[in-house]
RNA sequence: GGGGACGUAGUUCAGCUGGUUAGAACGCAUGCCUGUCACGCAUGAGGUCGCGGGUUCGAGCCCCGUCGUCCCCGCCA
């Protein structure tokens, strides 16, 4: 097909653009074509770019030349169209679409250039598999959804520079050839070819170079910045991914918080959402024995209570520790619905459940004949549960928490089945509102986990996170015991954020690297860099890092965030559409020293 | 590393208890059509049933293996 040049000829409207009040004006449109309708002595094409669609007719009296190579079009071809803006008539106005009031009437048309056809519709909505829509990326983007996606992201970014310049942030880029630093995730190594035999890493994020620009007196830095992190995905998990990543010194949290709660607020102001303030703060604690979950979902109530045990029933049955929640009105709930929460209980690491259906006169539970209908009636009253309500209970057992082992994972393990249960019934009762947007900051994180496996403490946040002062004696001697100044952002029971006040002593953070099993020489080996520059004046700090990916899902709708990536990966962390990872040749890997095994 | 779901035309799917030549819709091609806008009508092309092996007289269907995609657990300081 003999293609048509565009010459110096320039676009005058967008495809979107085009009202009544443009009728008359000769214009000059391009893009692609959405759909061709040949009437045989008439020719509609819907011409689409990124702004929206207008039909362009082509009528042989008007153009035969037109005409002639409208026959030709075809789906996805790039066309411009030289024309006129002529209103519809009132029986041919389409009401579906913005620019349905007017047509161009072709007088000129110029094939750019030719397309395939399209490996998919474009206008199904979701139907196509995700592999062919990643394969050809490139086409799956011209769809209106992903266009607003990244258009929105686009936006968003636009705003937290602005917000952030606005309070005296700066941004910088740091590294990403970079040194490894085993703590933490798996990271993706770049081998060296000066250095043979050494590597770089690809930062799981900037976390020592943000703390270190405080220390070089920057103050207040930000970064939008690409993070990397080789570890197995998720819908929600990205090998690379963005953060915003932000770090002041000499901070006060509250501070902090009202920076990014003023951010938060202008962001969902793009998507008109107006979010309540100030974001409500929860202790770590409270929220596990509440919501059983350090990132709650509290759109909806469902609350925990830690009962205090009447003595006979946990004599009975041996329970260490037990917690009710109140399901109002779901007294009638069924035995087949009750199994399966007791079966997800079990799963999800409670030791004992049970039930208590709340009638007018009395309680309905298979625990009425072991515990006595007062001993339950007490239990119910714990909770202030009502006629017509369903009461669960669940336990953790004596033998748990007596293996030596500190009672803490035991106990989380209660704590985390409960919220299992929790939103297993939110979604079952479907009282997950999507126009609702629940923000807050779940706050007094422990310092340190407690791993089994390993038979060592972890950092929860990370090693630069500063215990509460009051809790540096206990560093020691009870590390399971020191709270983190460290807080997570939480919306709707996703988490978006996470940062901590930093530790600026170098005292402390070797007193830190002890718990986690780092000897001075290993915390040298690793560290030393930014050992070094703690002795070197550094302030109080602290800061925090937004998931920018998921943020923008939320904020887009999507439960995915492959939705608001442009080129994401597969689950595999594959790109279908460039195919990589790939093999190299194997000149590339001489160079580099390398050889692969097996 | 583990569990679950899926893989059939370009796309989305159907395909019964293993039985003749594997179907539908959309898309595509060709022709007709002067007001369509998911145009319409007619005709037609289009299949490595993911791949490899096995069972069977016979496999899209059963079995084993393998690859890929999605979701979840582990993992993700």
């Amino acid at each position: 097909m003999k293609l048509d040049l565009l010459g110096s000829r320039r676009r005058t409207h967008y495809c979107g653009h085009l009202r009544p009040s443009h009728a008359g004006q000769k214009v000059f449109l391009a893009g692609w074509v959405a759909r061709r309708r040949d009437l045989g002595s008439i020719i509609f094409l819907d011409l689409r770019d990124h702004t929206g669609v207008t039909q362009v007719v082509c009528r042989p009296e008007i153009s035969a030349e037109a005409h002639h190579k409208a026959e030709d079009v075809r789906a996805e071809f790039v066309v411009g169209v030289e024309g006129e803006v002529v209103a519809r008539t009132p029986d041919t106005v389409n009401p579906q679409i913005a620019t349905g009031e007017v047509e161009v009437l072709a007088h000129r048309l110029l094939i750019l250039n030719e397309a395939k056809t399209p490996p998919f519709p474009l206008d199904d909505e979701g139907r196509t598999s995700e592999e062919t829509r990643l394969r050809y990326r490139y086409v799956d983007l011209r769809r209106a959804r992903l266009q607003h996606h990244l258009r929105l992201r686009h936006r968003a970014a636009m705003a937290v520079r602005e917000h952030l310049a606005g309070h005296g942030f700066v941004e910088i880029e740091t590294p990403f050839l970079t040194r490894s630093t085993p703590e933490g995730a798996r990271d993706y190594l770049v081998p060296s070819r000066v250095h043979r035999g050494h590597f770089y890493a690809l930062p799981q994020s900037p976390q020592l170079f943000k703390q270190i620009l405080m220390i070089a007196g920057f103050d207040r830095y930000f970064q939008i910045v690409r993070c990397f992190r080789d570890e197995d995905l998720r819908a929600d998990r990205q090998p690379e991914f963005t953060q915003i990543d932000i770090e002041m010194a000499f901070p006060i949290r509250e501070e902090l918080f009202n920076i990014v709660e003023e951010l938060i607020e202008k962001l969902f102001a793009l998507v008109e959402v107006r979010v309540q303030r100030p974001f409500l703060r929860l202790p770590y604690g409270a929220a596990m024995e509440r919501y059983g979950s350090d990132k709650p979902d509290t759109r909806f109530g469902l609350e925990w209570k830690l009962l205090t045990c009447p003595p006979e029933l946990a004599e009975k049955l041996q329970l260490a520790a037990l917690k009710a929640l109140r399901v109002p009105k779901e007294a009638g709930m069924s035995r087949a619905q009750l199994d399966k929460l007791q079966e997800l209980a079990r799963t999800a690491g409670a030791d004992w459940f049970s039930y208590a259906k709340v009638g007018q006169e009395a309680l309905q539970s298979p625990l009425s004949k072991l515990s006595g209908d007062d001993v339950l009636q007490r239990l119910a009253g714990q909770v202030e549960a009502r006629a017509g309500d369903l009461v669960l209970f669940l336990a953790l057992k004596n033998s748990d928490t007596s293996d030596g082992g500190p009672p803490l994972p035991a106990l989380r393990r209660l704590d985390e089945a409960s919220g299992e249960i929790r939103l297993e019934l939110a979604r079952k009762l479907e009282l997950l509102n999507s126009k609702t947007w629940n923000f807050l900051w779940v706050t007094d994180f422990p310092m340190f986990e407690y791993d089994p496996a390993e038979k060592r403490f972890a950092a929860m946040h990370h090693p630069f996170t500063s215990p509460r002062e009051e809790d540096f004696d206990k560093l020691e001697f009870d590390p399971a015991t020191v709270r983190a100044r460290a807080y997570d952002l939480v919306l709707n029971g996703s988490e978006i954020g996470g940062g901590s006040i930093r530790i600026h002593r170098g005292d402390i953070q070797q007193r830190v690297f002890r718990v986690l099993g780092l000897t001075p020489e290993k915390a040298r080996e690793r560290f030393g860099f930014f050992l070094d520059a703690l002795e070197y004046g550094t302030p109080p700090h602290g800061g925090i890092a937004l998931g920018w990916d998921r943020l923008i899902a939320l904020m887009c709708g999507e439960s995915n965030i492959r939705e608001v990536i442009a080129f994401p990966k597969t689950a595999s962390a594959v790109d279908l559409m460039c195919d990589a990872p790939s093999s190299v040749e194997p000149e590339q890997l001489r160079e580099l020293g390398l050889r692969l095994v097996e």
